[in-house]
DNA sequence: TTCCCAGTAGAAAGCGCTTTCTGTCATCTC
DNA sequence: GAGATGACAGAAAGCGCTTTCTACTGGGAA
């Protein structure tokens, strides 16, 4: 029924191991002798099994990459530009024919334990972890865990916009610097002359909501804001829903407020659209500010002020670092600093 | 070094045929039994290999969605809910545990059929195909040619938003109702007494492509307007800065233009900014419509004029039919109907 | 009591490949 | 021209699992 190796060396009239070496490459194998089994592969429409010879060579040419979103350009980008880069990766090198594949976590926890054990269990080449990560003590200890077995089983692990895990060096870690390109956004809110800025924030329990959170709050405490930030702050989902939700709570809860600072850029366009049924006008009644500038914030109406993350860069790194074609800096983590993108929808407040 | 199934059985004190019946559940082991080697195999903190696995069972649990573009959501949205619809449909049956994965073509054929060939070495359990094809008659033939070969194999093929494979019964098809679609929406702008329409396309050799510029042509001659629609229509890439172009070049062609069909929402996105940019207002001046329906689109000022498309529906659809939790209809084709979504971006021309 | 069968467990034969260990020539070298 | 040296090719031993076939229980039916 289906064709195997030694149908193959049956008809090229050579032995199961030469159609093996001539398939994988690494071994001198006659000119004459392959062109004879390339000839019998294609005539007999041969393809190779590959959990058998994953089985024989014990490694597997998997690449897994862990989104906490795929409906998120947020993840999108990354995950393509990971993609892309293992897809190139794989031309050079002999056997570097990878295929990389993104599994959608949708944020939950027992999902992305889920897919890590399945791809443990394929003896996966490499696994990228992008975006936040669950900030929960059990679940935080559990992926260390698995992500050191697997680095161990030599798996290469690569976090990409997640915090490094802590005393594990074989994971290389690419973090965004959420912190200080909050802290600086929210410092120029603060520089145009805002004092009443409301925060429409992320899931209270992931990493990146409280990094930013941070970066906002350090820049309010800095200007000797501190005071009422928790009433300021509304948490919610990272869609345009619940930017939407928390722009109206944070209008009850302070409707003299005259920024709004959201998550992200999904986030953000929520609470425009919120402002915009309320009939206040941006920047004119309150500024609002988004976070990533994915590729639709320039074009939101006005173009959104927001903090420039280098996803499709951060995701071509993580991509060669999994393929090991760069190198990890020693220690680990790189640090990708994110970059302030001043646009119309901040302006300086009414007076 | 790595723990085998052997060493479960050893320190269960059972044969290694009886761990393996524990783990997949599929014959009657006596409960103190599986209890004895499920504490084992928790004690040796044992992973299956499933290469081997999958070897010997001759099936795999993979199960590969392959997408355009990943960092789109139209493509995003499709390939969660089919791995969401994946992942739930395994929770039921024994041995159900299917690890759905997303590759991304980025539209290149040769990474289509690299990918297809990739999961058929894997003997994937299924492969859902997302997104328009290219228009091209020898890699058609090579895809329809390789779907017959995997469905042949075992492996169940489903395409979602994909023409169907002409005379491939075995392969199941979720098609979008693109054409009559496109032509309703057109239909509306003429309604409204728009009659100079130019049309910001998407890449020429795409089937999504043709399929709704020939609704939008349709449409455009039923009202006895065919004339002059090549002037009117400039084909680019399924992106922003593609609309962008597109529409000034549209506007240099016919300065009078009084809408803009755009070839998606994101391609939309860009023709306003270039409207705006010249000046012009939206709906006042020019009337734009999307295709899709994608999120931001309610978000866009002034909100969109579009096509739904059940994108959601459709890739849960396309997971169970993948699954085969769902039949495919009889001749195995399923037409999505696509609904028109009338917005602020679309309004009677200036008289 | 004897026989049979349902209920379980084990033995062993692969699944289709990779790779180490052995050759076997043909080509050099002196 | 003999021995040494490469360059290739083949034999065969697994890789770690699944599954068929066989074997052993004990309890009911006869």
């Amino acid at each position: 029924m289906t064709v195997t190796l030694a149908d193959v060396a049956a008809r090229a009239r050579v032995s199961p191991a030469t159609v093996s070496r001539v398939l994988n490459g690494n071994y001198p194998v006659a000119a004459s002798t392959r062109e004879r089994v390339l000839r019998a592969v294609d005539e007999l429409d041969y393809v190779l099994n590959g959990p058998a010879s994953s089985l024989a060579a014990a490694t597997s040419d998997l690449v897994g990459i862990l989104v906490n979103d795929i409906a998120d350009p947020f993840f999108g980008i990354m995950a393509g530009a990971a993609q892309s880069a293992i897809g190139e990766g794989a031309s050079g090198r002999a056997g570097g024919e990878k295929l990389a594949v993104v599994c959608n976590t949708g944020g939950s926890p027992e999902r992305e334990l889920t897919y890590l054990t399945l791809l443990q269990r394929q003896r996966a080449a490499a696994v990228i972890l992008t975006g936040g990560s669950l900030e929960d003590e059990e679940h935080m200890a559990a992926v260390a865990s698995k992500l050191t077995k697997l680095a161990d089983a030599g798996t290469r692990v690569v976090l990409c916009g997640r915090p490094p895990v802590p005393g594990d060096a074989s994971v290389a870690a690419l973090t965004f610097d959420n912190r200080s390109g909050a802290r600086r956004l929210t410092e120029h809110l603060l520089s145009l002359g805002h004092r009443r800025i409301g925060y429409a924030a992320g899931p209270a329990d992931r990493t990146t909501t409280r990094h930013r959170l941070e970066g906002h709050r350090e820049a309010m405490a800095a200007a000797g804001l501190a005071d009422g930030q928790e009433t300021l702050t509304v948490h919610g989902a990272y869609d345009r829903g619940a930017g939407y939700d928390a722009t109206l709570e944070l209008l009850r809860r302070e409707p003299s407020l005259t920024a709004i600072v959201a998550a992200n850029d999904t986030v953000a366009l929520g609470a425009c659209a919120a402002l915009r049924d309320r009939g206040l006008s941006i920047p004119g009644d309150v500024s609002v500010a988004g976070f990533d500038d994915l590729p639709f914030s320039v074009d939101a109406v006005p173009a959104l002020t927001t903090v420039r993350l280098p996803l499709h860069e951060a995701g071509a790194r993580a991509g060669r670092l999994a393929m090991a074609t760069e190198e990890a800096p020693p220690g680990g983590v790189t640090t990708i600093p994110a970059e302030l993108m001043v646009r119309d929808s901040t302006a300086p407040p009414r007076s």
